[in-house]
DNA sequence: AGCACGCCGACT
DNA sequence: GTCGGCGTGCTC
């Protein structure tokens, strides 16, 4: 009897492939091999050994088998399989995003040891102005057996700088250190009453799986608490994971954690290499007891020892991937800690509507912290009814009084526009004609540094004209309120104070956002103008007035996410304001100042907000109260697109669910594509599993129109 | 996804 | 005559 194994492929097909292996070898799951496909040879995964192949098939024999171990160990794998059949993703690239680029590309598993670097004087002829270079040594000094490059880069320290102390010979190279050690000399963080008393409530690492909802206002610091947690906890041998945004990885943050723990911090982030990836991915696989602060794909990281799980910033919508294998990292953190029989922290100051929900039903425990650090008080919320007043650049007279006034006072003022751009749309006051983009359902936005009119969801850019395109007329001018606009007008009204701009265009430019916010950083008074890269994380301790330009974009919206999306962007940047020891005021612009919602965030409690957009979603049928999937189509024409959608329809009928559409997406032309989708709304998880799975059968044997592609996203974070 | 096979148009 | 366009079908 020769053995038969299963492989999973790299490929988007939801099969699987079995093979003969010779009778010399033996195989487990997770173990890379190479096979023969079709006319090539790939990299596959072995995911069963010992199957009955199907009758009629003549199998085709492994051809090598990659390392003596399984690359994706079996608490991994499992994870894997499991969020295959929960977002109905090919097995085979579910598996294939865990492994690193160059594993994926049928590399080595071999890890190139880089260098490690040892400081060998304190530096004190170092010239004043190399702060960089001290702060290096310094930083360099703590450990006695030296750092590994990528450590001290993630630090925030760049190559030139270690360059020049080497050849100063400050420091010297050091012996590597493999086996990352435990740094039991580094102390922990110092609680204050109130956050000590919550830290007490967190789960007991002893009792198993257990979810806890750490509920923390902004500017209370969960970072702390999670730092303590961590110290108090984690035990030497032991591997822990701290998820993050992307945009909050930054060196500080890393450098925060090194601080208690030293080398023991790793990173994980799409700015890695290919190389890094593989180093990293490594120390991980061989258990190594790291603490890996990390992005989205960090949390499919083949751990053998993980024994904590903290996601920061829980309801950040940056978790869920947005194409291909659509994961939440969140909640595969959960069903992780669950396998693991391990706690798990999910922390923000605006939970979403799902751990919230968790929380009250008991499925999560909860801890709570409503006391800022410090010295700070939560900033105080106030409506700005902008009904019938005039607007100068989007910003009525009240607020730029209020603004001027803090700026007397040696304050600082943040502005918050939820567009880049100057303005989103360019209109002909003479035939109201509007610049549309030739490949997509939406209007241009004039950029007016660069003189372009760019769309934002193609790559469509055209330069921007004086005059209308269709008439000629003059009267052709930019309509709305983008982040250029406000910038210019602030510039203008405030001429003596700088005025700081943050958004995607310009921290292109300039690199990264720490060099922007340099300015800010001085706390003498400036203005920061900026999108959503503002709301989160940044500690601006002199900041004390925060104006929301409009807040109406998301009350009105046929996206049943977006009000919850709104008063977490809000509150969240209404967090900003007030950090240190002055109080802090928000004033929120709108033209529905008896809103209900809007009334209920000026009492700044994000936990009243959340009951009453849970009543909004309860009575509407709607996440988390119903399980939700849609399917989605897009194709040369509408037709082909609504086409496919009608032939699942039928075959999506099923007791306990409910099914909208097919519809044309909100954007129904993106890119030149016709997109439409299928919203299926189910009582049961089980069930709507079960119906996704037999209609993707369908769907695979059928063949499409051709030009088409369909796709499934299980819990969207999108509805547009 | 790759890759080959296949059948039509415009080149040496 | 044949080079190459991309539509279609298959991968144990």
């Amino acid at each position: 009897m020769t053995k038969v194994v299963r492989i999973a492929m790299n490929r988007p097909l939801r099969r699987l492939f079995d093979y003969t292996l010779g009778a010399d070898l033996s195989l487990q799951p997770g173990q890379r091999v190479q096979v023969p496909f079709g006319r090539q040879q790939i990299t596959g995964l072995v995911t069963a050994v010992g199957v009955t192949p199907p009758p009629g098939v003549s199998l085709k024999p492994v051809r090598s088998v990659m390392e003596s171990w399984p690359a994706l160990p079996k608490e991994t794998l499992r994870l894997l399989s499991w969020a295959s059949d929960y977002y109905q993703h090919p097995l085979g690239e579910c598996l294939f995003t865990a492994l690193p680029p160059a594993l994926r590309r049928g590399r080595p598993a071999l890890r190139k040891t880089e260098a490690w670097w040892r400081a060998r004087s304190s530096g004190a002829q170092l010239p004043p102005q190399a702060h960089r270079q001290k702060a290096l040594l310094a930083w360099l000094l703590q450990y006695s057996q030296g750092a590994a490059t990528s450590a001290i880069l993630s630090a925030g320290f760049n190559r030139s700088q270690l360059k020049t102390l080497e050849q100063k010979q400050l420091i010297e190279a050091a012996e590597p250190v493999l086996a990352t050690t435990p740094t039991e000399s580094f102390a922990a963080p110092t609680l204050s009453p109130a956050q000590t008393d919550t830290a007490a409530q967190l789960p007991d690492p002893a009792q198993g799986f257990s979810a806890c909802l750490l509920y923390g206002i902004t500017g209370s610091g969960k970072t702390e608490i999670y730092l303590h947690y961590l110290k108090q906890h984690l035990g030497e041998q032991d591997q822990a994971l701290v998820l993050v945004p992307e945009i909050n990885l930054t060196p500080q943050t890393v450098a925060r954690f090194q601080r208690y723990f030293g080398q023991r911090i790793v990173v994980w982030h799409s700015a890695l290499n290919d190389g890094q990836r593989l180093d990293t991915w490594l120390k991980i696989r061989h258990g190594e007891p790291v603490i890996l602060i990390g992005t989205r794909s960090a949390v499919l990281l083949p751990f053998t020892g993980l024994r904590t799980l903290i996601v920061d910033e829980e309801h950040d919508s940056s978790y869920k991937q947005g194409d291909g294998f659509r994961y939440s990292a969140r909640d595969l953190a959960v069903y992780r800690a669950h396998l693991n029989k391990c706690p798990v922290i999910l922390g923000s100051a605006t939970p979403s509507l799902e751990s919230w929900h968790n929380a009250q039903q008991g499925k999560y425990t909860l801890a709570t912290l409503e006391e800022r650090a410090g010295n700070a008080r939560p900033p105080q919320i106030k409506l700005l009814d902008i009904r019938s007043r005039p607007l100068e650049g989007g910003l009525s007279r009240p607020a730029l009084n209020a603004i001027k006034q803090v700026l007397d006072n040696g304050e600082q003022v943040l502005v918050y526009v939820n567009r880049r751009g100057f303005a989103p749309v360019m209109m002909c006051f003479d035939c109201g004609h509007m610049v549309e983009c030739p490949r997509c359902d939406t209007r241009l936005t004039y950029h007016r540094r660069d003189n372009a009119m760019r769309c934002h969801h193609c790559d469509f850019q055209a330069a921007a004209t004086s005059q209308c395109p269709k008439c000629q007329s003059d009267a052709f001018k930019p309509v709305g309120q983008g982040t250029e606009r406000s910038e210019d007008i602030l510039t203008t009204a405030f001429p003596d104070t700088p005025v700081v701009r943050v958004d995607r265009d310009s921290t292109q430019r300039k690199g990264s956002i720490q060099a922007i916010l340099q300015t800010v950083n001085t706390g003498e008074p400036c203005i920061l103008v900026g999108t959503q890269m503002l709301a989160k994380g940044h500690d601006f301790a002199n900041v004390t007035l925060v104006v929301v330009i409009n807040a109406d974009g998301g009350l009105f919206s046929v996206d049943f996410r977006a009000p919850e999306q709104l008063l977490q962007t809000l509150l969240q940047v209404s967090g900003r304001a007030g950090r240190g020891d002055k109080p802090g005021t928000v004033l929120v612009q709108t033209c529905h100042s008896d809103h209900p919602l809007l009334r209920t965030l000026c009492t700044g409690h994000y936990g009243d907000m959340a009951e009453q957009l849970l009543v909004e979603r309860e009575g509407g049928q709607l996440p988390p109260y119903r399980a939700m999937a849609i399917f989605r189509a897009e194709a040369d024409t509408m037709e082909k697109s609504l086409q496919i959608l009608d032939t699942i329809k039928p075959l999506a009928q099923a007791p306990g669910l409910e099914i909208w559409g097919p519809l044309p997406a909100l954007i129904a032309r993106r890119a030149d594509r016709y997109r439409a989708q299928l919203v299926i709304n189910a009582d049961n998880r089980k069930r709507l599993s079960k119906t996704l799975a037999n209609v993707c059968l369908h769907l695979d044997q059928q063949k499409q129109p051709s030009g088409s592609r369909w796709m499934i996203d299980v819990d969207p974070q999108e509805t547009g």
